[in-house]
DNA sequence: CTGGCGACC
DNA sequence: GGTCGCCAG
């Protein structure tokens, strides 16, 4: 019986929209990584700003939000973000469980934020563009990548798919001594969901650049490796392998207008961009 | 929030 | 074992 009332009101609480998990939750001062702390000090868009996005409520759909954890670029009318743009290395993989969605509760008062629940019988995953499995060095890094700005409505053929089968594949490079720029979001339009309306994709994205786990920016060459997949959000994929997905980074920057590596050469990023990665 | 469930590697 | 999710209470 108490449960039940438990449960009643957690229900209540989620409905209404009330970001209650933010006083529920119980961070610990101490709790995070602090063998390994690369957090704090790595740009996680060390490879540019692909929309030039800007910190300013005046920029509401291309509005920058940076964290510890990741930067990303939120598109307020549409309801979900741009981009997202991340490192990922040993030190980010831990063993904390998965948090749980919540609101985003730095968005910019006045703006609608969405709420787990908004998804809720859409027949779309609450679809993570940054993987929670990227942010498990601690729970407070976790629960970073479980606000709804990182989620999109994603198809679950997809994003239990191949879409999942190359952020396993990402996650083995690191364990086998690399370290990954990476960035990844939606693109077109498949509809929407809700009220607001949630911008449901068409396709999701996703660039991920490989060095070697002590290289530097610098060390980025002609011969760097660079895997970029764009990838169909509808089912009756889930099999499909995700390297039939490959395409060049110019691919993805005429569909999305976006524009990366801009932090490199000119002559590097012609040279990266044209690649088509053969894994 | 918890707990149970299902899918896949 | 892990990962990705779903829904009920």
């Amino acid at each position: 019986m108490r449960r039940f009332w438990i449960g009643i009101i957690t229900l209540i609480v989620l409905l209404s929209g009330c970001d209650a998990q933010q006083f529920l939750a119980t961070p610990k001062p101490g709790s995070s990584n602090n063998s390994n702390q690369p957090q704090a000090e790595v740009n996680h868009m060390a490879l540019g700003n692909p929309s030039g996005a800007l910190p300013e409520t005046s920029s509401s759909d291309n509005y920058l939000i940076q964290r510890p954890e990741y930067s990303l670029a939120y598109n307020r009318k549409l309801n979900i973000l741009n981009w997202v743009s991340w490192h990922l290395d040993i030190g980010d993989l831990g063993n904390t469980d998965r948090s749980q969605f919540t609101t985003d509760p730095d968005l910019p008062e006045g703006w609608y934020r969405v709420k787990p629940t908004d998804y809720t019988n859409s027949g779309y995953d609450r679809g993570h563009m940054l993987p929670s499995a990227d942010r498990t060095a601690s729970e407070s890094i976790n629960r970073s990548v479980f606000y709804m700005t990182n989620i999109v409505p994603q198809a679950p053929d997809n994003n239990q798919g191949p879409w999942k089968e190359f952020e396993d594949y990402c996650r083995d490079l690191v364990r086998d001594g690399k370290q990954l720029y990476l960035i990844a979001g939606p693109e077109g339009s498949d509809g929407s969901i809700g009220d607001p309306k949630i911008r449901v994709p068409k396709y999701v994205w996703k660039i991920a650049l490989v060095l070697d786990a002590n290289d530097q920016i610098s060390d980025i060459n002609r011969n760097t490796e660079v895997i970029a997949l764009r990838m169909p959000n509808r089912d009756g994929i889930r099999d499909k392998d995700w390297r039939d997905y490959i395409v060049s980074v110019a691919t993805i920057e005429e569909k999305t207008k976006y524009t990366f590596f801009t932090n490199l050469s000119s002559e590097l990023q012609n040279s990266l961009k044209q690649k088509v990665a053969t894994p």
